[in-house]
DNA sequence: TTGAAAGCGTTACCAA
DNA sequence: TTGGTAACGCTTTCAA
């Protein structure tokens, strides 16, 4: 017996041979640049519209060996950042006539078969924005032999595609703006000290620290990008030697540790302590945080990853690409200069 | 000339003939429950591991007249609520063999060729988790003819599946528990009070405030559900008459509402004002803020969706199925009674 | 259980 | 510019 679903819409065939054209004819109508006399387009779109016939995007993927669909590959939707990355870039992809299907990956379990799925649909790019579940042979196999871009994480032993901001610029930044404050004794809270965003935060962080001359009090990992490991870390260090200011690898660590400093070791912000993050999500300007930030070039890594995307640059077989973006720091009332302390 | 990519990836066609047997027998031995000898069976998978073959799904998809694709509609992904949402949606329709396309519809524009996307793309069913954008008509013509599941808002004119949360429960529990706390003067907070959601609640509220007799000292609609609009309504509430707890239809409000209220007109909470909200995002058990909540049955709602999904309960033609879901009451430090006021 | 062959609904070639 | 036709890579019938 036959299972499949009965067909419910019109076909070109079917619509062909009620105006009386040829099927290609229907085709070509809906084929930009294609060669048909604008009447008989006109004659057809009018006609298709009447019965609302539209083309079966399926099969044109098939005959194409293009689907105009590009697989995202996410996993931490916990840290308000990706979402805002993801909506944007769904939203350009849409503007360019692609669309996104998720692949949300989990640590562990069936990896390899979430994975899989990724080959069999045949998508024409593949854009992670998964910054820690996928480890280096992982990503090289989803990627091989297909456009990928990696965003907001750069490797160099896979050859893939990248698009991120400027870390070095932002760990540098916040250096800078701690020491034009007058704080000398600094912090630094990591949240995956092994991930390429972490490692490059520290390290311009920590260099341009020595470079002036400032100390750094702590050096700790959170182990995860989360609220509670940020009001752990700051915790640790608030009990430890005294602190000017605290530097965490991103906002909701900063937020977790602001909260724990100023209500858990009675401590005020900026007055006693300041605080930085890094990306500058929607919560990073709440007047109860008013966190100091560097900020992520969001729409600035949207664009330059569609635009890698419609140029080919992304394509296998292409030298590495590895795009940076600059930031911008973004001064909040978290942080203050030592003359405000009393 | 030909335009179309080259094709990288082994065909069926071309593994049945290295493995000397027909087509049909490679299309068999990847279908489950397909008449062939489990001997062949095994051999045909084994080969096609070695050679790293995988069915086409686009071809699959057009003959087998099912694509095993969801279309997510989606827009208001800048509530923590809908990322966690949409989380876990994806990750259970990925369980049961299918991917989610992203539909991210903005208001106004081209809202109409974003919705015309949908249908072209042939998904087996679509979801939509966008609260607001959709009016009745347009959902109408979005889910006419598909099988379609609404989360989280119920419509009655639209014939179309619906999973929500018990919102009448939420916003009588809410009342009770302000009453039990021995607060009498109490005020709503609507995000937009025209959503079904948002009626439902303040309703819900309202109707049970009179009930036990207690005094409603404001009911404004914020305009948006917003942390803003949160810190806007909060204001006005505590600039008038004397209120000892007030409701926000959900989170994000609250957290803005209870901001204002501490920082800004100076009141302490719970101690002075009691505050509730609706949703139980990550941030409602934050420290700093305590939130006492109505927690929406997040699990509960993914796999009832799921559920209907596979049973074809939101099939078109099918009598409308409205699947109403019990939240729960998750009380913490932002409400208590009147005798721990000082 | 197996293989051959006819679809699925497009696109792109080839003549006209 | 047009129509006819062969792909595209599968699934499912139909005979064997």
């Amino acid at each position: 017996m036959d299972t499949r679903p009965k067909r419910n819409s019109l076909t070109a065939r079917e619509l062909a041979r009620m105006i009386g054209v040829s099927q290609s004819a229907v085709s070509r109508a809906f084929t930009p640049g294609a060669s048909i006399a604008p009447e008989l387009r006109e004659k057809i779109l009018q006609y298709a519209a009447t019965v609302d016939y539209q083309p079966n995007a399926i099969a044109s993927m098939l005959s194409k060996r293009r689907t105009n669909i590009v697989g995202i590959v996410v996993s931490e939707m916990q840290n308000p950042f990706y979402p805002a990355l993801l909506e944007k870039l769904s939203q350009e992809l849409q503007r360019i006539g692609f669309q996104s299907l998720l692949f949300n990956i989990t640590a562990g379990a069936n990896l390899q078969e979430q994975l899989s799925a990724l080959r069999r649909y045949n998508v024409d790019a593949v854009i992670v924005i998964s910054a820690t579940v996928l480890s280096g042979p992982t990503l090289q196999r989803v990627t091989e032999g297909r456009a990928a871009i990696l965003i907001n994480r750069v490797v160099e032993d896979v050859s893939i595609a990248c698009v991120a901001c400027d870390n070095i610029e932002g760990g540098r930044a916040v250096a800078d703006h701690f020491y034009e404050l007058g704080q000398r004794r600094v912090a630094y809270v990591a949240g995956l000290a092994h991930t390429s965003t972490g490692r490059e935060r520290r390290n311009a962080f920590v260099t341009r620290v020595a470079e002036l001359g400032m100390t750094l009090t702590a050096n700790i990992d959170g182990g995860e990008y989360s609220y509670n490991a940020g009001r752990r870390t700051a915790l640790e260090i608030a009990a430890g030697s005294k602190t000017d200011a605290i530097f965490f690898a991103n906002d909701i660590l900063a937020l977790g540790g602001m909260d724990a400093l100023r209500e858990e070791a009675g401590l005020r912000v900026p007055e006693d302590i300041s605080i930085a993050g890094f990306d500058d999500i929607a919560m990073a300007s709440w007047p109860h945080y008013a966190l100091t930030t560097f900020r992520q070039p969001l729409d600035g890594i949207v664009s330059e990853t569609v635009r890698m995307l419609q140029e080919g640059s992304c394509q296998p077989g292409q030298t590495q690409v590895i795009r940076r973006l600059s930031g911008s720091l973004v001064v909040r009332e978290s942080t203050a200069s030592d003359a405000t302390r009393t």
